[in-house]
RNA sequence: GCCCCCGUAGCUCAAUUGGACAGAGCGUCGGCCUUCUAAGCCGAAUGUUGCAGGUUCGAGCCCUGCCGGGGGCACCA
C-alpha cells in the first residue's frame, strides 16, 4: 500500500523516459557541466541553454549536442576538450549506451540496444499513450479553422485548413491541452444578403420571370437546386417574400451540408461560433466603444476608422462604413476579444492565402483593446491544386466551377484527403494528384503507410488461423531482437514523442505525415527480412518478433489515428 | 508601388529553427516472386540550395541588395 504512490511516480518517470530523452539528456548535460566546473575541469561561466537534438546522420548516434562549440568562447577552451570534460562528468543513465566526442566538439549519445529491445513492451503497456507529451497540461487551447461563409460548398482550400486544424487539434490534445475546435460561422452581413438574392432570382426564374443574376451573385448550380427545393415545398407562395427568407433557408441548408461533408473527413467541430451572436449580445458595438475610449477610432468621410497605423499597419482601416454598417473587421475583432475573454492559453487561427493580409489587422485590434496578442498564433497555408492526368484543374467557386469535397471523398476517400492535405508544409502549395491518390501501390504514400498496419495484422491473422495461442508472445525474450532493421525501426518509433512535441510547438502538422512515411519505409524492409511464421525461425525468436510486430502495429494504429486516418486490417 | 509566401536533384517537396557529408518520393537505370510477404523489397546515378555581399567557430536557414514565380493590398469576407 505504501509503495503505491512510488509506483505511480516510477510509471511517470518511465513514461517520460520513453518520450523525452532530449530533455532528460539536456538536464544531464547541464548537471555534467556543473560537476565539471565544481571539479575544476571547466572554468566558471554562466550555463547556456543546452539543447540536445537528433543528428540527421544516424551514424552519429541517436542524440547529440553542440553545446561545447557554443562554450568555446566563454570557457576559453578548445571545444573538443570541453566536450570531453562534459562526457567525463555525465551521470549514469540506464537507457544510454555509447557516448563519444567528435570533432569539432559534438557529443554524441547512443541508446543502448538492451533499452531499445524493451521498447515494444513499453509501447504495448499503453499503446494509446505512446508518444504522449505534457507541455500543454492544464492549459486551454482553441483551434479555429474552415470558418467558411455558409454560401456554398466547402472548397479545397478550406478543406486544407480544416485538416491542418483538426490534426493540430488531435496533436494538442495529445500534448495535454484541453482543446476546442471551433468554426467561426459568418451568418451575418453582405455575403448572406447576396446568397438570399441569388436564390430568389433563381426561384423567380423557375417561375418564368425575366430576372437575371448580377455579377456579384452566386452562380453555382447548388443555388438553383435550393430554389427548386423551395419551389417544391412552397410553390409560388414566396414570390413577394423578401430575400431574407431565402437567405435564411439557404444558409441553414448549406451549413448543414457543410457540416455533414466535413464529418466525412473526420472533422467535427466542438463549437460553431455565430457571427450574428456578436450582434445579438451587443459585443460588436461594445468593441467599437472600447476602441473609441482607448482613442483608436476616428471619423472621416462619414466612416469610422481604426488607427491600425499605430500598430504598424501602412494605413488606417475602416471599421464602420459611412452607411453605418460594420466592415468584417469589427466583428472579427469582437470575436477575438471574446477569445481573449474566454481565457484560452493558446489560440491557433488557420487562414488560407486569401486572408494573409487581414490576419495581422485582427491582432492589431486585439492589442488596441488592451490584450496581448501573444496567445494567438496565426497559421497561414498555401493553396491546393487538383491534378489529373498530369494537368491542373482550375476552379472558381463563384463561377460554379469546382470539385466539391463530397465528390473528392467519393473519388479518393477520406484517408487520402487527410494525408495529402498535411503532406506539405503549410507554406508550400499542395498538388493533389487524383490519380496517385487512388493508386493501390507503394507509389501512393497513403497505401504504403496503411499497408504497414495491414501487414502486421496479417501476421496475427495467419497466426490465429493456424490455431496457435494468441498470447504466445506475452513473455517473449526481447533481447533476441538484434537485427539492425528491427533496432532501426524501434529507434524511429521512439521519435514519435519528439515529432509530436515539434508539431505542437511549431504548429507544423506536416511533420506527422513525413514521420508516418519514414516509419513505414523502415517497416517494410524489416517485414521483408525479419520473418516470423517461417518454419526456419527458432521458436524463441518467433515469439520475440511476434511481440515486435504487435508493437509495430500499435504504433501505426496510433500514428494513423493522430492523423485522423483509418488503420485497416486488410486491403 | 507596398506586404506575405516560395525559389533546394529532371519533377514534387523535406531538412529537428544556426550544426557534422543538404535528404525523401516520383521519374531514370539495374536486380529480386517454390517460403507469413510483389498492393512489396534491394541497389545505382543525380546538387555552385536563384544571384551578390554580410554576420560567426559554423549559413539552405539570420541581415542587406538584386532576379524570378505565386498570392494579397475594398467603406467585400
Amino acid at each position: 500500500m505504501r509503495d503505491f504512490p512510488l509506483r505511480l511516480r516510477a510509471a511517470k518517470l518511465l513514461e517520460l523516459a520513453i518520450m523525452l530523452h532530449h530533455h532528460e539528456l539536456a538536464a544531464a548535460v547541464r548537471a555534467a557541466l556543473l560537476a565539471a566546473q565544481a571539479g575544476g575541469a571547466l572554468p566558471p561561466f554562466d550555463l547556456p541553454d543546452v539543447t540536445v537534438e537528433r543528428p540527421r546522420e544516424t551514424s552519429h548516434g541517436d542524440y547529440a549536442t553542440a553545446v561545447a562549440l557554443q562554450l568555446a568562447r566563454p570557457a576559453r577552451m578548445a571545444p573538443l576538450k570541453i566536450a570531453q570534460a562534459i562526457a567525463d562528468h555525465l551521470p549514469p543513465l540506464d537507457y544510454l549506451g555509447e557516448v563519444n566526442v567528435a570533432p569539432p566538439g559534438f557529443i554524441n549519445f547512443r541508446l543502448s540496444d538492451a533499452w531499445l529491445q524493451g521498447l515494444p513492451e513499453r509501447i504495448l503497456a499503453d499503446p494509446a499513450a505512446f508518444g504522449r507529451v505534457d507541455h500543454g497540461a492544464g492549459q486551454k487551447a482553441q483551434v479555429e479553422c474552415v470558418s467558411a461563409n455558409p454560401t456554398g460548398p466547402i472548397t479545397l482550400g478550406r478543406t486544407r485548413g480544416g485538416v491542418i486544424g483538426d490534426t493540430l487539434h488531435r496533436a494538442l490534445e495529445n500534448a495535454g491541452y484541453d482543446v476546442t475546435l471551433e468554426y467561426y460561422y459568418n451568418d451575418a452581413g453582405r455575403q448572406i444578403t447576396l446568397l438570399g438574392e441569388s436564390v430568389k432570382v433563381r426561384y423567380l426564374q423557375l417561375l418564368g420571370q425575366p430576372v437575371e443574376l448580377a455579377e456579384e451573385h452566386y452562380q453555382g448550380d447548388y443555388i438553383t437546386d435550393l430554389a427548386r427545393e423551395l419551389l417544391a415545398e412552397r410553390g409560388d407562395a414566396l414570390v413577394d417574400v423578401p430575400s431574407d427568407t431565402f437567405a435564411a433557408y439557404a444558409r441553414d441548408r448549406i451549413s448543414a451540408q457543410q457540416k455533414a461533408t466535413l464529418a466525412r473527413v473526420g472533422i467535427v467541430f466542438d463549437n460553431y461560433f455565430r457571427e450574428a451572436s456578436l450582434y445579438e449580445t451587443g459585443q460588436v458595438w461594445q468593441t467599437l466603444a472600447e476602441l473609441n475610449e482607448r482613442g483608436y477610432v476616428y471619423e472621416k468621410d462619414g466612416a469610422q476608422w481604426f488607427r491600425s497605423t499605430e500598430f504598424g499597419d501602412d494605413k488606417d482601416r475602416v471599421v464602420v462604413k459611412a452607411g453605418g454598417e460594420p466592415t468584417y473587421r469589427l466583428p472579427d475583432m469582437a470575436y477575438h476579444r471574446d477569445k481573449a475573454q474566454r481565457g484560452f492559453d493558446l489560440v491557433v487561427d488557420i487562414f488560407g492565402p486569401d486572408h494573409h493580409a487581414t490576419a495581422p489587422q485582427v491582432l492589431m485590434g486585439v492589442r488596441a483593446l488592451g490584450y496581448s496578442s501573444d496567445f494567438v498564433h496565426t497559421l497561414l497555408h498555401q493553396i491546393v491544386t487538383l491534378v489529373r492526368g498530369g494537368g491542373a484543374l482550375k476552379m472558381s467557386t463563384r463561377r460554379g466551377v469546382y470539385v466539391t469535397l463530397d465528390e473528392l471523398v467519393d473519388e479518393v476517400g477520406a484517408d487520402a484527403i487527410r494525408y495529402f492535405m498535411i503532406s506539405r508544409s503549410a507554406n508550400s502549395p499542395v498538388e493533389f494528384d487524383l490519380d496517385l491518390a487512388v493508386e493501390r501501390s507503394d507509389k501512393n504514400p497513403v497505401y504504403y503507410i496503411q499497408n504497414a498496419h495491414v501487414r502486421c495484422a496479417g501476421i496475427f491473422r495467419k497466426w490465429a488461423e493456424a490455431g496457435l495461442p494468441a498470447d504466445a508472445d506475452n513473455d517473449a525474450d526481447l533481447s533476441l531482437l538484434t537485427h539492425p532493421r528491427e533496432l532501426a525501426f524501434l529507434r524511429k518509433a521512439l521519435e514519435l514523442g519528439d515529432v509530436l512535441e515539434t508539431v505542437t510547438t511549431l504548429y507544423e502538422p506536416h511533420r506527422l505525415a513525413f514521420y508516418a512515411y519514414d516509419l513505414a519505409a523502415l517497416f517494410h524492409p524489416t517485414y521483408e527480412e525479419c520473418r516470423v511464421l517461417h518454419s526456419d525461425v527458432p521458436e524463441p525468436l518467433r515469439r520475440a518478433r511476434l511481440r515486435f510486430y504487435r508493437a509495430a502495429q500499435a504504433v501505426f494504429a496510433r500514428v494513423l489515428d493522430l492523423m485522423g486516418m483509418s488503420a485497416p486490417e486488410v486491403m
